[in-house]
DNA sequence: ATGGTGGGCCACCCA
């Protein structure tokens, strides 16, 4: 049994739910995991994805910001939608799908929006970047106590943060830019390490080379200057590493009209 | 060093 999950910060469902119904009906993933969703969960457009093939959907939305959604051709449960840091924000839902949908256990699926942390890397003169920090320690906390990853599980979503040296186009330009501070990846670590957790991409792509899922607006040309980062993960339990059935990240998707400054990210399970 | 481009939504905040 093949089971294939997808995540992808799309920047505004409502705006892009035609890209999001090219990619279905291109990769079929059987479970979508989703970022920036940027709506209440009443404009969730929650009727397209019912005839693209997908009647099951989790969804934590809020007005304007952020908003995280799963949209699944498999039954889900909702088991959890955590504020982290007491903020009251929508960057959190979990769900479990059935063991006889995941080879006979069932599976927690933790979808996260990790705050991007605004642009001065320090915490005292920055409350967005101390924030940022805040979620990190507050994740690896609860992980631990709760033991999240202690059986079938999965973390998927926006971290935004890009851990690896090759996971951005240039490691030294970088290493003062928010995303790719050592104090940022010295947590992300952490979180990993909480779980502990396997970097599905990572576990089919060498670190020698290089793979991004994001690329700036506000570049005149981001396929010619490709200056990207891998700020969008998949990460899954030990018990499910051995289940593990290839990665995929749909660069393309980055040169669609009006395309999400984010590109989906495909992982294979084989039960 | 700077400013570059997007989205939500109506004055800006957020990325």
């Amino acid at each position: 049994m093949r089971l294939t999950l997808a995540t992808w910060n799309i920047n505004s469902i409502r705006l892009r739910i035609d890209l999001v119904a090219r990619f279905l009906r291109e990769q079929a993933p059987h479970v979508l995991c989703l970022q920036e969703t940027k709506c209440r969960d009443s404009e969730f457009p929650l009727a397209a994805f019912h005839m693209l093939g997908y009647p099951y959907a989790a969804i934590n939305g809020q007005k304007g910001y952020h908003g995280v959604a799963i949209a699944s051709k498999l039954p889900l449960t909702v088991i959890d939608r955590r504020s982290f840091c007491e903020k009251g924000d929508a960057r959190h839902i979990a769900v479990t799908l059935a063991a006889s949908d995941a080879g006979g256990h069932a599976i927690a699926l933790h979808n996260f929006y990790v705050p991007s942390g605004g642009d001065e890397p320090d915490p005292a003169v920055n409350p967005k970047f101390a924030h940022k920090l805040a979620f990190l320690d507050e994740m690896a906390e609860w992980m631990t106590t709760e033991r999240i990853g202690s059986s079938g599980a999965i973390i998927a979503g926006d971290f935004n943060i890009a851990p690896l040296e090759t996971d951005v186009w240039n490691h030294k330009a970088l290493l003062r830019v928010v995303s790719h501070t050592p104090v940022e990846v010295e947590k992300l670590d952490s979180v990993r390490e909480a779980g502990p957790w396997v970097d599905a991409l990572r576990h089919f792509v060498p670190p020698e080379k290089s793979l991004y899922t994001w690329w700036s607006y506000r570049a005149r040309d981001w396929e010619k200057s490709d200056r990207g980062r891998r700020l969008d993960h998949v990460w899954v339990s030990e018990s499910l590493k051995p289940r593990l059935d290839g990665a995929r990240v749909i660069r393309e998707s980055r040169g669609w009209e009006r395309p999400s400054d984010h590109v989906p990210v495909l992982v294979h399970f084989d039960f």
